[in-house]
DNA sequence: ACTTTATGATACACATTGTATCATTTCAAG
DNA sequence: CTTGAAATGATACAATGTGTATCATAAAGT
């Protein structure tokens, strides 16, 4: 008699799971991994990624041990799956602001409020930056665009976009650690002028797009 | 019969050992932990840190397994001692050119490129950061002091401080993945113009400290 | 040459990961 | 409310990696 599953049917349920069915969601599988994600959360605080068992982890959210295969395959893709999710997420408010820049970023830093630790961790979690950029990438390289003609010539564009997505990461890694925080408003100054206004140095052109 | 040494006796041997002995330094010694700061730095690269074992690195290094513990603990205290290595080097650059700001940007950056995978490597280890920011942190902590009167008042100067370490690391890190890279003086216009500048945006003193 | 000491090789206890299996509980659909 | 389907808990297990212990050998320094 063979396993039901293992390793392969269920773990790629409810992603991108909008092909016509929806297949209605058993609450004991979004509970799990619910779990699974508040204690990712809390423990990689106390302790950092690295230091967590999955036994440690499993114990934490009070589920057994076998459960948690049943729906990651490892702890990194515990990890990538609420990476993933929070992007999709960030992506999703971001997009419709796109022409207004300011309204975009006070949108992105008041959507970061709702789930403070959960980007504290994916902050902390260093090798997921990389990742991380996509989602400043889907913003800087319009910016990069949009501006191309603003760069310093002295300054390759490459870098330009690296750079504005690293400093804003930074920016928001600092913000979401004081308490209590700079409004949205506020880092959407600072931001503008310890990042954005340098990169504009040749033209003068005042508030607009 | 006792070991003659495990785990206590050797492992603190030259580190910062100017206790007036000095005991010499064996060369079987320097040519392990040579072999195996660079066996690490290339597998590091090759795969992320967290995916060597230590017999990989033991056999990459082509020395015993067991001989690694009587030089590091663990893998993070190899990685460690490399950090605080290189650290120290960059510190003892920078310290005589404080007053030069120009020459100190240039002057580190040189160093940097004589060890570019070391430095490439200590990048990749992103939960080093911390660690590295304190040579970073030496300098712009100064840079603080010198100019805090001229940071913009709705930036907090320990936010200005961590942007320029955190910037200036991201810009290193780009640099250091170039080919061929840009010159010393190059990054220092680009550092000026793209970070040390916004903080000025009041004084318009000119080029001096 | 001679003493000291680092090394290589190997065996071992221990922890962690990922797989396998089965009885039990919970779900949702009729 | 019943009933079949599916997720869970518990447990055992092989495989891998870590760090310790030990001894014979090789290499260093004096």
């Amino acid at each position: 008699m063979m396993t039901q599953y293992m390793r392969n049917p269920l773990v790629n349920l409810e992603l991108t799971s909008h092909n016509g069915s929806m297949p209605k969601a058993d609450r004991r599988i979004s509970r799990t991994r619910r779990l699974l994600t508040d204690a990712l959360i809390q423990l990689t605080l106390e302790r950092g990624f690295e230091n967590i068992s999955l036994r440690d982890l499993t114990e934490r959210a009070d589920i057994g041990y076998a459960t948690f295969f049943r729906h990651y395959p490892d702890k990194e893709s515990l990890l990538n799956a609420i990476l993933e999710e929070s992007i999709a997420t960030l992506i999703g408010i971001a997009t419709p602001l796109v022409t207004q820049p300011k309204q975009m970023i006070a949108a992105m830093f008041t959507a970061l409020l709702e789930h403070p630790e959960r980007y504290q961790m994916l902050l902390k979690t260093r090798h997921i930056n990389q990742l991380l950029s996509r989602a400043m990438l889907f913003g800087s390289s319009l910016f990069i665009a949009q501006n191309a003609a603003q760069i310093p010539s002295n300054i390759p564009a490459e870098l330009a976009a690296r750079h504005v997505i690293g400093a804003t990461i930074n920016l928001i890694e600092w913000w979401l650690e004081q308490t209590p925080r700079a409004s949205p408003e506020q880092m959407g100054e600072i931001i503008n002028s310890l990042i954005m206004q340098p990169l504009h140095q040749s033209a003068a052109n005042a508030s607009g797009v």
